[in-house]
DNA sequence: CGTATGCTCAAACGATCGTTTGATTCCTGC
DNA sequence: GCAGGAATCAAACGATCGTTTGAGCATACG
C-alpha cells in the first residue's frame, strides 16, 4: 500500500482512540510501518493530515447521502423515515467497511474540539449537505417554523453523532456482530428521530 | 479563594477549551495565577485532578436531579416530560452558574475521549442516578421492552449532551441573553426527547 | 551511462510536557 | 516568640513533542 495511504489509515485509529493532540506522529509512523519524517513530506504538517483524515472519508460520505437524498427528494410518498434513512445509510455503509467504524469516533471528537478552524473547515466544505437535508425536512414538516426545525435537526445530529460513534453505555452484546449491532442501532435511532421530528 | 479552588476553575475552563491533553499544567496554573508546583502538590496529578474536576460538579448535579426526581416519582400525575425536567434543569441551573456552563463541555468531552479508565470512574460514580432515571422512565412506558428503553434513554442523553455542552451549529443570537439561549435549549430538547421517548 | 526526481531514512533541532526537588515563606499552636 | 507543619516558589529532571535537515536510495528519462 502507498505511504499516503498507511499513514491515513494508522491517522484514522490512532485519532479515533487517542484524539488529535493525544496521538503523536512517532506513535502513528510507527504504527503505519513508515518513516517519522513521511508526515511532514507527504501532508506538510500534522494539521493537514487531519484535515486529509476528514476529507477522503466525508468526500464519499456526503457524496453518497447527497445521492440517496436526489433519489427520494421531491417524491410524495417520501417519508422523514425515508430521509432519515438516507442520512444514515452511508454512515452505517461506511462503519461495515474496514476501520472506516473509527472514522465515526473521529468526527465526534471533531464536534467535542469546539476548535473553530475545524468547525469552519466542516462548514465550508460540507455545509450544504445538511442544508439540503433540512431543506427536505422542511418539505415534510411545513407546520414547524424555521427556528424550531433548526433546533430539532440539531438534536438529531446530536443523537446520531453519539449513537454511531459508540458513545454511549450501550454496549454491543457478545452474540451479536459489530454489523448487527450497528443496524440495529440504526433502526432505533431512525424510529427516535423521526418521532421527535413530527412532533406536532 | 483558596488555591485549591482556583486551580479547579481554571482546569474547568482550559479542559472545556483545550481537551485534557491540550491544556498544559503551565497554562492551567499560569491562568489560575498559582505555582507550577502547586497542582502535584495539592492533587497529586494531572489525571487525579481531571478527577476532581469532575468529582465537585456531578456530586452537586447528580444530587440535585434525583431530588427532583424524588419530588414526582410514582405520583400517578407525573409527566415524561417532568421526568426530562429533573434531569435537565439542573445542568440547566449549573450552566447559568459562572463557568459551569463550561462543565457540560468538559462532560462532552469525556464522552468522547472513549477512555476506560474515566467512563469506569463515570460509571461507577454515577451510574446509579441514570439506573434511577431509566426506572422512572420504564413505569411511564410500561409498553416498552427492557432493551428498547435502554436505546431510546441512551439516544436522549446524546441529544442532551450534544444541545447542553453546545455543540451544534446553532449559535445564540447577539440579542438573546445566554440564560434564554439555554432556557429555549432545554425546553426545544424536552418536547423533541418526549416525543421520542413515546413513539410507539 | 549520467543525471535528474521522488522518496525514505537516521539524526538532530528547539520547544514543551508532567513531575520532582530543595529551599523559602507563611501561618498556627504551644 | 518560637518551633513546626503547610504552602509556595524557582529551578531542574528526563521524556516526548512537531518539525527540519541532509545524506542515501530508488526509479525513470535523455
Amino acid at each position: 500500500m502507498p505511504t499516503k495511504e498507511r499513514i491515513l489509515g494508522a491517522a484514522e485509529e490512532l485519532f479515533a482512540r487517542h484524539g488529535f493532540e493525544g496521538a503523536s506522529l512517532r506513535q502513528l509512523t510507527a504504527a503505519a510501518g513508515v518513516n517519522l519524517a513521511a508526515v511532514n513530506y507527504h501532508f506538510g504538517s500534522k494539521d493537514r493530515l487531519i484535515e486529509e483524515v476528514f476529507r477522503r472519508r466525508l468526500d464519499q460520505l456526503n457524496g453518497r447521502r447527497l445521492a440517496a437524498l436526489q433519489k427520494i427528494s421531491g417524491d410524495p410518498g417520501t417519508t422523514i423515515e425515508d430521509v432519515l434513512g438516507a442520512f444514515i445509510a452511508p454512515a452505517l455503509e461506511l462503519s461495515h467497511d474496514g476501520n472506516g467504524s473509527l472514522f465515526m469516533r473521529v468526527l465526534a471528537r471533531a464536534f467535542a474540539e469546539h476548535d473553530d478552524t475545524l468547525r469552519k473547515f466542516l462548514s465550508d466544505n460540507y455545509g450544504h449537505v445538511m442544508r439540503q437535508f433540512t431543506a427536505e425536512f422542511a418539505r415534510l414538516l411545513p407546520h414547524l417554523s424555521k427556528e424550531e426545525l433548526y433546533w430539532r435537526v440539531d438534536l438529531v445530529t446530536g443523537a446520531l453523532t453519539h449513537a454511531m460513534s459508540g458513545f454511549g453505555m450501550i454496549q454491543r452484546k457478545s452474540d451479536v456482530t459489530e454489523h448487527t449491532h450497528r443496524e440495529q442501532t440504526a433502526q432505533h435511532l431512525i424510529r427516535f428521530a423521526a418521532a421527535g421530528l413530527k412532533s406536532p
